[in-house]
DNA sequence: ATACGTCGCTACACAAAGTGTAGCGAAGGG
DNA sequence: CCCTTCGCTACACTTTGTGTAGCGACGTAT
């Protein structure tokens, strides 16, 4: 692990807001952590760094593009970092991922009930 | 309010699940929160049911076209209804809500420490 | 009743974001 | 030296999101 990247130098700040222009820091989180892949990343990473590839394939073999870009943006916002043992998660990483493990329960609840509610046909008659 | 809806039945279900194709329920439920403006429609209708254009108004007047789409993901996800108030938060949708309310906070730390922490220079040079 | 204003929602041409395949240079191991 | 794996990039293609306009269905007031 651990070879050195061959893009010479670049650094600069990529990462903008795109969606909420406010630059309010909930938006601007709500920004990165709704990006395709992003909530996918941390969470494959919540209990162990994996190599790029490892990663990738955790996420459905994802494209090599977007995976790298997202990773290039959760590094520059300090929630994962690459290291020997490949991209695993900052501390910060890791105290986000813990306000998403409960998500993990919840989400099995939301499937039960979605499940036996089936399809609760959303068209509103409200009448 | 509460006008009928013209659109005369579809109902069909649209949501597939996209990037994850595991069928996990917390794999398709990341991947529905990792669509563009899911998490902000979410946060917007937090703590007030609002009508579509005042969502639309709240989430810096985003395509009504992905507004529409992304309201119609979660109403068949049972997280956002229509109802004479306009479109609010289920109590389901409430039960997510609060897992994401310590966002909040820790959205200000993040930015605290990001800011003066200042663009790290992620690139890899572990040497 | 007819002319507003707003509701939820749709159409459509354009732009941006993500996909998939191939492949690069750099390091390690035989 | 060859072979493998690493992180990462190029590029043509598809999908997703944007921006503007506007629909029909109400309410409300003129």
């Amino acid at each position: 692990m651990a070879r050195q990247p061959n893009h010479p130098g670049r650094g600069g700040r990529t990462t903008a807001v795109r969606g909420s222009r406010t630059g309010r820091p909930i938006m601007v989180l709500l920004d990165l952590l709704g990006r395709r892949w992003t909530l996918r990343i941390v969470w494959e990473l919540r209990d162990a760094a994996l190599t790029s590839r490892a990663l990738r394939a955790a996420c459905n073999e994802a494209s090599p593009t977007i995976m790298q870009t997202r990773l290039t943006e959760l590094r520059d916002a300090g929630f994962v970092e690459l290291t020997e043992a490949g991209y695993g998660l900052t501390p910060q990483g890791r105290d986000l991922m813990q306000l998403f493990m409960p998500l993990h329960h919840f989400a099995e609840r939301w499937d039960r009930a979605r499940r036996d509610a089936g399809a609760p046909d959303r068209r509103k008659t409200l009448a």
